[in-house]
This record gives structure tokens, C-alpha cells and sequence, in this order.
RNA sequence: GAGGGCGUAGCUCAGCCCGGUAGAGCAGCGGACUUUUAAUCCGUUGGUCGAGGGUUCGAAUCCCUCCGCCCUCACCA
């Protein structure tokens, strides 16, 4: 369907007005491929101070022969600011590892790049090339030598002070949010640094990563309601998965001893704050290992990703100073850092009071290799040796969580017995005080109502800010786990929680086809007619048990809400770049 | 699914209680300015008040319906 033409705004208008004047000019509104661009904060970071007052100096009196030291640096940003004083443009560039302010002086600048510079609008990307200096009040600053288009923008940015406040439109038009809100494009590079080092941790410790089916003929290893699609070339209903589990297994069936997967799963379910139909699940398998191991393994990823946001608090004694200059040479300067005591990991920005309070120490070996290099453009930090317990924590909306102290574990049982009074093998008891909190109780099996019961009880008595596993659950409602070998009503899982909300479930995996099959039948018994159109008997994974998997443990870990508590975002929304929001119009 | 709140200029918001033809700041437009940084100074444009209906001489304002978003609760292995 065609889209009517829609009248031209007055403001776009005058947009497209000035793209013209640039265009006229024998500018390229829409810019061309640049070699050579260095990030704001890589080029911030070269600043050279003694070149800097040596041109000063000379400004005032030209010594023979002196030729100006100032770094040039070729970078692009989205103006942001735009402060025209008649012959002496300032701009205040962004890209997505800060703000550069950029000089724009008739006297300097060509004659077209200051004509350019005449028909800027807020919100244009744009290249500079220019020396660097710093201003009578202390801005560094790129003072331009030539400067062209990389993208007009039609549209008006919003308000400079207030940014894009209103959530709708953040999650719209998430393009607009990232580079109107700094705060938003760091929280994001954030989540991919902390996926990253996931990554790593799991590749350090001999775990293959995979990716299994996210069209299946069933959709197995959760609960959740699928959506469902459709396949033409063999005409059958698929369905997107709701967890992996089941493939994973059959790789430890095929002899993988250790798999992880870090993808998206997709439940047709209700979406709140700690909902989005499609969210990013870790879940990860160890061949002879139980709930203990991935206990204990969840529990060391975690503090190690809680480490990497505290450590950017300066507050924190475990903090790295850390600067830029380089990436593309980042792993000799991790040798020679190495050597120095000083540990050199991913990229980060630059931040100014980081920089400033460098010891001597390490600009003695940026100055060094300065001279070896022209341009560099890294990033690198130290890491304090640091003795004794760790002080973790990370705020969370009114919390303080803490990921220093080893992680609470606490009996399902036993929780329930503080919490109501009464054991919860009590079946009696468990049915009348249902009924009488007004619980789900008619037509319910006992451990279904003792579910309903702990999660509307003993749960919030949980600590929020301390990381709690909950060990235990009656097996009843974990269809997949290994029953414990001294009381088979109760299941090796364990369920961790973190801020009053689940984060990742553990378990020492169910191995035995017959044991697995009847649980299958068990559960498929009980299905009301809506929920056996997609819950079916998945033969091939009995099979593949048959064959013979090994015990294993296995978790699955909640990438999204994880991201929530670490970089303190109170909804999903803030942690998932784009959002399912309902279509305008 | 239930309850509450919100929707006014490109953006951030006032006006709504108590009805009288629409306001501010920023941005935009014209002008001045070569060290500004929320630049400043002078002048100035801009709105189907989410959509539809009702009450009224008259509706951004009161009432109803619908749409979107937010919050709380419910649902959710």
C-alpha cells in the first residue's frame, strides 16, 4: 500500500533547505566512506599539553622555525550543540564513546567547510578534521581544519537539556534515545561488555558454545505457552522455542561434555516489567557434574560480572583507572601492562576524572609507547591486587545488593516450615491454609498448593539484597530434574534469586529414559484441553536418552533481568534495545 | 484481566478543580557577535489540545466511547 504524501513540516522544511545549501556547496549530504576516523574519546585523549602552550607561545611571538606539534585528529559525531558566534562556530560532536567540543573559525577552516559549517542543523553527523587544543576555560577541543557531511538530519533533535524523557518515544524510537541519553548507550554497552565477558568466563573454563533450534517441531523444556507458525515448503506447524533444555541434552547425549548457549527464547505469555515476550536465556550443561557445579558456577560469573560494573565506580577500592588511545594494538599493550602490574582488558571510555588522576606510573609507558605510535587509540586500566573480603555491591532501586559475600542457601523446606508454621508433607494443613489466604487451591495437587503457598509466603521472605539459592523444590514441579536419591518428593534444583526476582534455576539433570517418560506421561495428564494442541510427548528426547546421557548439572540464566540488577534498571524495557511495543496506528 | 494515572508546539512542560477561541522554556526563522560550552543580546514564526461522540450560546477544560503509554495488582514452572 502506498503511503500518501505527507505535507512537508515547516521544520523539515527548512532542513532540507540547508541540505540543499550544503549540496550547493559541493558537499555530499549524505557523506562517503572515511578512512582514518578515530573514536571522540580516542581522539580526546590525545591531547598533547606541551604542544599545546609551545603554539600558544608562539602565537604571541613566532620563534624561527616553529613548526605546531598539535595532534590532528579526523573524527565524527552527531552535533548536539551548536553555539554560532558569527565567524566562530562551537559544536559539541557525540559518538557512542562521549562528547567532543569542535571549533569551526572562519580564519581557519577552508572557505567551504566554514560555508558548510553556516548550513549546520542540530542532530547532523558530520566529519572534522582539525588540530588539537585546549580552550581559555579549559575545554579540549578540536579546532577545525576541514569538516564535511556524514548525515543530514530532517528531523528536529529533541530539547538539549531535558533529552527524550518520555518512555514511549524512548522505546519507539530507540534511535533517537541512544545518542539523545548517554546513560542509555552506556547502560547497552554495558550489556554487551558483561555478555562478552560471560562468554569468556564459560570459553575459559572448557564450555562449548552452540545454538540449537529456535523452530521446533515441539516446544519442550519449559512450561510456557508458544507461539506458534507455520511452514509452507512441508506444510507443518512450528513452533518458536520456549527453552532449549532439550537439545542441549541430546548434545551431552552426543558426547559434548560441557555446552552453553546464550540466545533468544520466546513465551506467548503476559509483559510487565520483568516480561518481554522474547528474552536471552544462557543456559549452560556439565557432563558429571549436579546442581552443586553450576551452583557453584553461576555464583563465580555472577561476582566476576558484578566486579566489572563496581570496578567503573570510582567509590570502589577495586576500581581501574582506565584511559584510551588505540584498540587496534590493545593486546601488546596488555603484555606490556601486564608487566607493570597493570591489567589491560576490553575497551572503555574515557573518563575525564580517571584521566586526570593517573599516577605517574602509567603515563610514563602511554608516553612511551606515544613515541612508538602515532595514533594510539586504546583502552586500558589497572587492577589492584585487593586482600580480603570483597565489599560487592550494586545498587538497585532502593537496595544494595551484595556480591561479595558468598550466596545464601536456603532449603525450599525449611523455608516454608518458617515462614507457615506448619512442614510443608502437611497436606491438610497446606489445603486449609491455602483456602483460607484465598489461594488456588480446588482441583490442585498438594505440591502444587504447596508452591502456591511459598510463593505467596515464604518467598518474600527472602533477603532481596543478598543472592539466595533456593535448594530443594518438591520434585512434583520439576519435571525434568533428578529426584534427590534419599527423598524422591524432593529435586535437585535449586533456584536463584536475586532482587525478589528468579534468575536462574539449577539442577542436576534427569538421565534415566524410563524415569524421564513417565514424568512426561505424568504431566501431560493433567493438561487442559488448550494447553495439549502444543504440549506432546517428545519421543525423539526419550530416545536420545536410551542412548545414554551422562549425569550432568544445568542452569539456565536469565541474560536480561541479570542485566537489570547490574546496571540498575528497574524494567526489562531498559534492559532489550528495542522493546515489543504495540504498532501506532 | 482489574484499578489508578497520563496524552497540549519538534522536545520538556504549564493551563483542566472553577467552561469564555492556546501559554512558557528549548529548538526554528531574521539580525549582532572569533574562546563559547544550557553561549549571550534584539526581533519573530509555530498547535485538528490522542481520536470520535455528547452536554452547553460557548469545551483543552465537564460526560461517554475508543486508541496509545505508564504504575499497582492479578496471570506467568
Amino acid at each position: 500500500m502506498e503511503t500518501a504524501p505527507q505535507p512537508i513540516h515547516e521544520l523539515e522544511a527548512q532542513r532540507r533547505a540547508n541540505r540543499d545549501a550544503a549540496a550547493a556547496l559541493g558537499f555530499l549530504p549524505y557523506g562517503e566512506r572515511v578512512d582514518g576516523l578515530m573514536t571522540l574519546a580516542g581522539a580526546r585523549c590525545r591531547y598533547d599539553e606541551a604542544a599545546d602552550r609551545a603554539h600558544q607561545e608562539a602565537a604571541k611571538a613566532p620563534p624561527p622555525g616553529f613548526v605546531d606539534a598539535r595532534p590532528t585528529v579526523k573524527v565524527a559525531g552527531r552535533v548536539m550543540l551548536l553555539r554560532d558566534n558569527g565567524k566562530l562556530l562551537w559544536l559539541n560532536l557525540r559518538d557512542d564513546t562521549g562528547d567532543l567540543q569542535t571549533a569551526i573559525s572562519q580564519k581557519d577552516a577552508d572557505e567551504a567547510s566554514f560555508g558548510l559549517a553556516k548550513t549546520l542543523d542540530l542532530g547532523d553527523v558530520i566529519v572534522v578534521e582539525g588540530r588539537l587544543m585546549r580552550t581559555r576555560t579549559g575545554e579540549i577541543t578540536a579546532w577545525a581544519s576541514r569538516v564535511s557531511m556524514g548525515a543530514k538530519c530532517l528531523e528536529q533533535p529533541p530539547e538539549k537539556h531535558a533529552g527524550l524523557t518520555d518512555p514511549e518515544l524512548r522505546y519507539r524510537r530507540r534511535y533517537v534515545d541512544l545518542h539523545a541519553n548517554p546513560e542509555t548507550m552506556r547502560a547497552f554497552h554495558r550489556r554487551s561488555a558483561l555478555v562478552r565477558r560471560a562468554r569468556r568466563w564459560l570459553d575459559e573454563r572448557g564450555y562449548l558454545e552452540v545454538e540449537t533450534p529456535m523452530l521446533q517441531v515441539q516446544a519442550g523444556g519449559a512450561a510456557a505457552r508458544p507461539f506458534k507458525t507455520h511452514m509452507n515448503a512441508l506444510d507443518m506447524t512450528l513452533y518458536m522455542r520456549i527453552a532449549p533444555e532439550l537439545y542441549l541434552k541430546r548434545l551431552l547425549v552426543g558426547g559434548m561434555r560441557r555446552v552453553y548457549e546464550i540466545n533468544r527464547n520466546f513465551r506467548n505469555e503476559g509483559l510487565d516489567r520483568n516480561h518481554n515476550p522474547e528474552f536471552t536465556m544462557l543456559e549452560a550443561y556439565e557432563a558429571f557434574g549436579d546442581v552443586h557445579t553450576m551452583m557453584a558456577l553461576t555464583e563465580g560469573l555472577i561476582r566476576e560480572l558484578a566486579r566489572e560494573i563496581a570496578e567503573e565506580e570510582e567509590q570502589n577500592p577495586l576500581r581501574r583507572p582506565r584511559f584510551t588511545g588505540g584498540d587496534h594494538f590493545g593486546k601488546t599493550l596488555g603484555e606490556v601492562f601486564d608487566n607493570h602490574r597493570y591489567y589491560f582488558d576490553h575497551i572503555y571510555t574515557l573518563q575525564d576524572q580517571f584521566f586526570q588522576s593517573l599516577p605517574d606510573e602509567i603515563w610514563r609507558v602511554l608516553r612511551h609507547l606515544k613515541d612508538k605510535n602515532d595514533a594510539p587509540n586504546f583502552v586500558l586500566m589497572n587492577r589492584q591486587e585487593h586482600k580480603g573480603p570483597i565489599p560487592l555491591k550494586i545498587p538497585f532501586g532502593d537496595l544494595a545488593i551484595d556480591y561479595g559475600s558468598p550466596f545464601v542457601r536456603a532449603e525450599y523446606g525449611d523455608l516454608f516450615q518458617r515462614a507457615l508454621g506448619f512442614p510443608m508433607t502437611d497436606a491438610a494443613r497446606a489445603r486449609a491454609e491455602a483456602k483460607a489466604r484465598g489461594l488456588k487451591h480446588e482441583g490442585l495437587d498438594h505440591w502444587l498448593i504447596v508452591n502456591e503457598l511459598f510463593e505467596e509466603v515464604a518467598e518474600p521472605t527472602v533477603d532481596p539484597s543478598r543472592p539466595t539459592f533456593i535448594t530443594g523444590y518438591p520434585s512434583a514441579i520439576s519435571p525434568l530434574t533428578r529426584p534427590r536419591p534419599g527423598d524422591p518428593t524432593l529435586a535437585d534444583r535449586a533456584d536463584l534469586f536475586i532482587g525478589g526476582m528468579e534468575i536462574a534455576p539449577h539442577y542436576t539433570e534427569l538421565n534415566d529414559p524410563d524415569v524421564q517418560a513417565a514424568k512426561f506421561r505424568e504431566q501431560l495428564a493433567g493438561l487442559d484441553e488448550e494447553e495439549n494442541t502444543f504440549r506432546t510427548f517428545d519421543e525423539d528426547f526419550i530416545l536420545a536418552l536410551k542412548v545414554g546421557m551422562p549425569p550432568a548439572g544445568g542452569m539456565g540464566l536469565g541474560v536480561d533481568r541479570l542485566m537489570m540488577l547490574l546496571t540498575n534498571q528497574r524494567t526489562i524495557r531498559d534492559a532489550v534495545l528495542f522493546p515489543l511495543m504495540r504498532p501506532v496506528e
